[in-house]
DNA sequence: CACTATTTGTTCGTATGTATT
DNA sequence: CAATACATACGAACAAATAGT
């Protein structure tokens, strides 16, 4: 094994280690085998493979402990629901002890191309950009990027800032409803950026959700692009008829 | 901007301009700006710059042309619907030329605990597993796995071979209609037999579906792992009111 | 047609970071 | 800790293709 594409040693071995365990091929009876011959099977420096297991262990993936071995992190996955009553803060109450939601940015700027079509927007109309991180029990869950209209909700993120909640600040602006409309879902390797917002390590994926939601008149309110951190979360859709 | 955190500069900015591309903030029109232009808005020398810009051609994502410019290839991904009727081989019909789904391997086996409990069956009840592969314009798009109650549908690889297509193969055993019960989507990194079965290469991402299908009366008929190739499929959920 | 400006493609050299021995 | 090999990053210059004057 040796060095290329850019990626570093370490974090290739890391995102091996991390495959084989949700594959099952290593670390199965929870434990993992000693760093020699981790180090022997990967065919790479002990130091490394170090490096590798640190980043794991800073990740939640593994859990070592000194004189005893190095061990698995059970963490299953968080099950987020998708359908017309979906609200980001609901259904996951009872799988996890703690949530939040924190506001990073906020910024006006113009409408592009795919943001005006889906507020149903002019081009370029004024819309408020809203950049969000939600974290379940003190760990980056979701990273997302969401748009309103400027002129229908004027002092949004102020609202939102106050209230933490989407369906709150919408309820301040004489929304009492809203409703999923569409929800776009497919999955890429992690930015930068969302290496460093959901503190991942280079090589995670995320699933991404582009989502449109409507008012009760089934006029377009918000547009949204949710990152998920892949490892910790699936989206659950049901289709009941 | 400097190297550090184990990923190559060269690797981060390429993440960016994929970004910027599909956020329409660069490339909106087609093309790129000159490689002196952008390695100076990302602060890079220019090979660092045409190291991403490499890869990024190597990816499918950008086409360079000397004396021209840089372009964007768009390739659009293929849009496929969940919803409660949710056919494998419609709603893509307009997007692609031509499709097909092979069947790799048919067996004969016990429902292990899952599988059992998705399809409504006692532990170890004998269950039929069929490996399909689906491809579009001679590409693969998607691998799945399906489960079928072996007693209540006899033979049904045989129908299946000879129809190729579940819907009439369940016409066959007297299921008229069927229905998307409930989709869990999450995604992961292809295994090894993915990667054969799909034509990827390493690192490659599969947004990966565990889907209940029901008949009529609300029983369950099939038990399903698609796994499809992220860079070439989406899924598009519809939750209107 | 020649000339020029623009833009991508290629080849030197040098320095630094990373992994192994 | 030192030596070595390799990947990464920057700088400068030139070559080749294209588009317009």
């Amino acid at each position: 094994m040796t060095r290329k594409s850019g990626v570093a040693l370490w974090r290739q071995i890391a995102d091996q280690i991390r495959q084989a365990i949700s594959a099952g091929t290593l670390g199965a009876d929870g434990k993992l085998p000693p760093e020699m011959i981790l180090s022997e099977r990967f065919g790479v420096n002990r130091h490394t493979l170090r490096s590798a297991i640190a980043a794991l262990v800073q990740e939640g993936v593994l859990r070592a402990e000194q004189g005893r071995g190095t061990f698995v992190e059970s963490r299953q996955k968080l099950s987020y629901p998708i359908s017309a009553r979906t609200r980001f803060s609901t259904g996951l109450r009872e799988q996890t002890r703690e949530r939040r939601s924190i506001l990073l940015a906020d910024a006006i700027e113009p409408a592009l191309g795919r943001v005006a079509e889906a507020l149903g927007l002019a081009p370029d109309a004024p819309v408020l950009r809203l950049e969000t991180l939600s974290e379940a029990d003190g760990r980056p869950v979701s990273r997302a990027t969401s748009w309103f209209d400027a002129e229908r909700f004027p002092d949004f993120a102020r609202v939102y800032a106050e209230t933490a909640s989407i369906t709150l600040a919408f309820q301040h602006f004489g929304i009492e409803d809203y409703f999923r409309k569409s929800t776009l879902v497919s999955a890429r390797h992690a930015d930068a950026a969302d290496l460093t917002d959901l503190k991942l390590s280079a090589g995670a994926i995320v699933l991404v959700a582009w989502a449109i939601n409507v008012d009760t008149a089934g006029v377009s309110v918000q547009y949204a692009e949710t990152r998920f951190v892949a490892d910790r979360v699936e989206l659950s859709v049901s289709t009941e008829a």
